[in-house]
DNA sequence: GGCAACTATATTGCGCACAATTTAGATTCG
DNA sequence: CGAATCTAAATTGTGCGCAATATAGTTGCC
C-alpha cells in the first residue's frame, strides 16, 4: 500500500481509470452514429430530445442542469434541432429572458422511430444487464462526487 | 421479462447507461483541466504525453491505435504540443510518410511535474479502489465490444 | 421611480472527435 | 521500369464542451 507507485506506476496508460472512461464515451457515442443517422440525429441531439420527450416543454437552464450542458452548448444545438424542424424555441411571455422549447410535431413522430434504438445499442454491445447497472451506478456517483 | 418495456421504458433520460457514461467522461475531463492547466496541457495533451513518456518516440497511426483516435484529431494536437516545445515532429528517413513524434526536453521534463495528478484527481473524486477497478474493467469491455 | 445586483440566454473562441477527402510517398506486379 | 494499388498523414467541415464574456431582461432596495 505504501509502495503503491511502485506497484503500479501511476502516469502509465495501462494504469488509468479515466482513461478507458473516456474512450469508452467515444466508443459509445461512435456506435450510436449509425443508428441515429436515419433519423438525422447526432447522440447529444437524441439525448435533449428524449428529455422533450418526457417533458413535453423546458427552458434552456433546466435542461442545462437535467443534462450538465451549458448555454454555450445548448443554444446551438437547439438552433439546429430548430432548423430541422423537431423543436421550437419561444420566448417566455412572463420573462423574457427565458427560452421556452418545445417538441414540433415532426419531433414528437420521431419518438416512435427512435424507440427501437437503445435495444439495437445493447445487443451490438453485449454488456449483461449486471455490469450495465453497475456502470451506470459507478458513473452516476463519479458524477455526484464531481459535481461542482 | 417480456413487458420489459412497461417496466422500464427505453427512451427515459433515467434509464439510459450510455447517458451517464457520457456525462461522467466530461466530468472527468472537467475535474482534470484545473490541475492540468498548471501544465499548460489539456486531458487528451496530457494522455498523449503519458503515451510518450512510456514509449520515447511512435508514429501518429501507432499513437492513433493506442487511444482510437485518427490523424484528423492528433495532427493538430501534435502541431499544439510541438509549438509549446513538448514534442518534435520529424518525418521517418526510411519512409517520408510517417511522422515520428518524440519528446524533447521540455516534454519529458512535464513529466515530473504531472507525477502528483492521477492522485489528485483520484482525492477529489473519492471512488472506491474497487469500485475504480470495476469500472475499468466495464468500460474496457464496452471498447473491445465496440472496437471497428 | 431608478439604479445596482442578479439572472437567462447568447456569443466568441479554442480544442477535441470524426467522417470524408486529399496529398504524397511506398509497394506490387506485369 | 511504370502504372495501379496501397498506405500514412494532413486537410476540411461539422458538431460538441466549455471558459469567458456580452446582452438583455428582472428584481430588490432605497
Amino acid at each position: 500500500m505504501s509502495d503503491n507507485n511502485k506497484e503500479t506506476p501511476q502516469l502509465l496508460l495501462e494504469n488509468q481509470i479515466c482513461f478507458p472512461l473516456y474512450a469508452a464515451a467515444n466508443a459509445v457515442v461512435r456506435a450510436y452514429r449509425p443508428l441515429l443517422e436515419k433519423l438525422d440525429l447526432t447522440y447529444l441531439q437524441y439525448i435533449v430530445l428524449m428529455v422533450l420527450w418526457e417533458e413535453e416543454t423546458l427552458n434552456v437552464k433546466s435542461l442545462g442542469q437535467r443534462l450538465r450542458l451549458d448555454s454555450g452548448t445548448l443554444t446551438p444545438l437547439l438552433k439546429r434541432l430548430d432548423a430541422k424542424g423537431y423543436v421550437e424555441r419561444r420566448h417566455s411571455e412572463i420573462d423574457e429572458r427565458i427560452r421556452v422549447i418545445s417538441l414540433t410535431k415532426q419531433g414528437k413522430a420521431l419518438k416512435s422511430r427512435a424507440e427501437g434504438i437503445p435495444h439495437e445499442l445493447v445487443c451490438t454491445v453485449g454488456l449483461s444487464a449486471t455490469k450495465g447497472r453497475e456502470l451506470k451506478e459507478i458513473c452516476d456517483e463519479l458524477i455526484r462526487a464531481l459535481a461542482d
